[in-house]
DNA sequence: GTCTATAATAGGATAGAC
DNA sequence: GTCTATCCTATTATAGAC
């Protein structure tokens, strides 16, 4: 076994940075969350923090968005393969979502969606891992409506609405306040793919 | 004529400010906008800033918000009005809104989302004032479906969907680059509205 | 790899002249 | 109402001891 596997009993401070980072900016947008205060929270020190992300800030942001990427994608395959049928997945993962929002007394909304939005415009490697995590997201659920029996050019465009649903209902959600987005998102999704076949 | 009413050929260093913030927000985000930065482009100074927003950046927020609250809902307004069938009206001002995100080069997405996304968990009136304006525009859509023919449980839950998927389908837009989210949330959202009737 | 100290800069906000 | 100067704090990032 080679020495660069991961060791999962040790306490991994690079592990730690990169969770707290994520949950932070997911709060709190990326240019609203300091170093420092994700030093605090992973319990490492800025020395810590420079040494396995040298390239600051903006490099720290792409291991986040990435993280949550990952996160997102796989609270979305458990769904997708919890029923065969597309439709009442989808639905069940918007309730799933409206009662993670709420249980967060909703500040927590999409892994990426406020690190990325302010700074997407001055950097490029940020706006690029967050449109490499939609598109691994749309890929996820095109995949799942294709075996369903949907054909492609069908599959491909509901993948894009079911990703921009979910997402504008969640900042909905989490703007007002209120689950009532999430719950009417996840009908509509579902009414929209049973009338595919 | 009353005094306190605006004349509007005059300079109006208020107005010019709001307009500064609400522009620089919408691309930026709350922490990622300066004051100074806004006086700049509104060519006003500091000292004018806090002679009108005594409050500071939460008040100027709040009060870009709610620039960016009329701006929306007057265009969506007038999509809404210029065709007698709300489905028509939705993918054409779908599509409106890609031509407009693709000609700003991608920064300019929702006016409201950036500004408030960061700071709603902190803020209580920046996060009313967003929770404000995502409830006008749901109630311009349910006014046009209901004046369109349809009843009443389906026409608020279609608001509601329809404000969502615009929202995520827009963000979806600029993180990805592309107008694409936007055309095919134009598509399904007026299959929806068509078969509700 | 970890820690502390510090440099260099930018941030929000205020004071007071005009 | 406008402008400039300034205070205070926080920020990113680095240096160098351990």
């Amino acid at each position: 076994m080679s020495t660069k596997t991961k060791n999962a009993g040790a306490p991994d401070t690079r592990a730690r940075i990169i969770r707290a980072a994520s949950a932070l900016m997911q709060r709190q947008g990326y240019d609203g969350t300091g170093i420092k205060q994700i030093a605090q929270q992973a319990q490492a020190t800025l020395g810590s923090v420079y040494h396995f992300f040298p390239g600051g800030k903006q490099e720290l942001a792409v291991a986040a968005i990435h993280h949550g990427d990952r996160e997102f994608a796989e609270e979305l395959s458990a769904a997708l393969d919890a029923d065969d049928d597309p439709a009442a997945a989808l639905t069940a993962l918007c309730q799933d979502l409206a009662a993670g929002l709420a249980a967060s007394d909703w500040p927590a909304g999409c892994p990426i969606t406020a690190t990325a939005l302010g700074p997407a415009g001055r950097a490029p490697d940020i706006q690029a891992a967050a449109a490499a995590a939609f598109a691994r997201w749309r890929a996820l659920v095109h995949t799942k409506l294709r075996t369903a029996g949907i054909p492609d050019p069908a599959a491909h465009d509901l993948a894009h609405l079911t990703i921009s649903t979910i997402e504008g209902a969640e900042l909905s959600a989490q703007v007002s306040q209120s689950t009532e987005p999430l719950e009417i998102a996840g009908r509509y999704l579902a009414q929209l793919v049973r009338a595919a076949r």
